[in-house]
DNA sequence: TCTGGGGTCCTAGGACCC
DNA sequence: TCTGGGGTCCTAGGACCC
């Protein structure tokens, strides 16, 4: 038996790491991986966080905070890979893994213990393996409960292990800022702190219904949990069958800013066939479809309209994002971001198409599968719609 | 040259039905 | 004449996470 059941294992600056594999070189220097032009910073490694660099930082910023920084880009091929590989060292400890993203995952090991020993035995044994089959470092936090487990490894960075047993969950997470509770953003913190309470320890003594007060029901009684510890133990495995998504979308900001509708409509059918090829390939159709609009200023509207019928045919979600955007009505409002999303996704076997009379809708979704399979057999650049090309 | 792209969940108001 | 609740669907926005 154990009192501390629940491994977060997280691997350090993930997308930085697998890049420097390939560049020996660079290591020991400030280095970053993410997008050209308007992007962000996707990882950074340990030697550029020392200059203030972190994730989400714009690139410009990069540059000025570190002029001689190297920039690499994300090769996701690698990453899903290399993730895929890690994801398998998890199973071979216990089939009870709950993978959060690429690098990140919480591992439940009741069922391991007479096999492999203690918790903390186990994170190193982990630790030594990934290391050596693949070259990078993860930290790991081993607790009762997931987001005791989340908060360990994030305090064990880089290449550690921290164990919180419950005697000592209370005496690790109150003086933490309310910051780092899961779900509290950067609102979130600013209006806690308003409220005075600045740290966890200030929102565990903090009554319930003056909490839910503040913030909201849900989140009220969310962070009173978190701030006691006693949040979930239980995983929901995420290997085998599980839950379909409820929505897929795709967005793109533009190189420039632009108002010309010909470029934002053509954008939009880059979208939704992107969208579109995504679902088709899941099984999946969605009613209601979503138009995003970022502005110059960076101000974000959406609108959505729900169909009769669910579909995955490109070209209808691509009527539908159109009629929206011009339903809008701008005159010469530059935008910096169109999206594409649907949501309310079911089974595609579970849709039965109504055909309406006198609007045979025959043959988009046929030119659908011929493009599928075209693009799986050429690749995605092999097959477009003729306005693309 | 500030601020990506993929998602999830919650809130809140109005319509509509019972 | 005035006053009701609850449930579900739709739409829009916002906060958050990785």
């Amino acid at each position: 038996m154990t009192d501390t059941p629940i491994l977060h294992v997280d691997m350090d600056a993930f997308y930085a790491s697998v890049a420097l594999r390939e560049r020996p070189d660079l290591v020991g220097e400030p280095v970053v991986v993410g997008g050209s032009g308007r992007g962000v910073v996707l990882a950074a490694n340990y030697v550029a966080r020392r200059y203030g660099i972190r994730s989400a930082l714009p690139m410009t910023r990069v540059r000025r905070l570190c002029p001689h920084v190297t920039v690499l880009e994300p090769d996701y091929d690698t990453f899903t890979s290399v993730s895929a590989s890690v994801m398998e060292t998890f199973r071979e400890v216990t089939p009870v893994v709950e993978a959060m993203s690429l690098d990140e995952a919480f591992l439940d090991v009741r069922g391991s213990l007479r096999r492999l020993g203690q918790p903390a035995e186990i994170a190193e044994r982990l630790r030594s393996t990934i290391h050596d089959e693949q070259g990078i470092t993860c930290s790991v936090g081993v607790a009762a409960s997931v987001s005791v487990a989340k908060l360990a490894s994030r305090r064990a960075k880089p290449d550690g292990v921290i164990v919180v047993p419950p005697a000592r969950v209370t005496s690790f997470l109150h003086p933490l800022d309310v910051g780092e509770l899961y779900g509290v953003g950067e609102k979130t913190q600013a209006l806690l702190h308003r409220f005075g309470l600045l740290t966890v320890g200030d929102v565990a003594h903090t009554p319930l219904d003056t909490l839910q007060r503040a913030v909201g029901v849900h989140l009220g009684r969310h962070l009173h949990d978190l701030a006691w510890g006693t949040d979930r133990a239980e995983l929901n495995p995420t290997s085998g069958p599980h839950e379909p998504e409820r929505s897929m979308g795709a967005d793109e900001t533009f190189g420039r800013d632009t108002d010309d509708r010909d470029v934002i409509v053509r954008e939009l059918l880059r979208l939704s066939a992107r969208v579109g090829g995504r679902m088709r390939a899941a099984g999946v159709a969605g009613r209601t479809v979503t138009l995003k609009v970022r502005f110059a200023d960076f101000t974000t509207i959406t609108r959505s309209r729900t169909l009769p019928e669910a579909t995955d045919v490109t070209v209808e979600i691509h009527r539908a994002v159109t009629r929206l955007y011009d339903a809008l009505g701008l005159q010469r409002a530059r935008l910096r971001l169109v999206g594409v999303r649907v949501e309310g996704l079911v089974a595609r076997a579970s849709v039965q198409r109504q055909l309406v009379l006198g609007e045979p809708e025959h043959g988009w979704a046929e030119a659908d599968r011929a493009v599928d399979l075209a693009t799986r057999r050429f690749g995605s650049a092999a097959v477009r719609p003729a306005s693309l090309v």
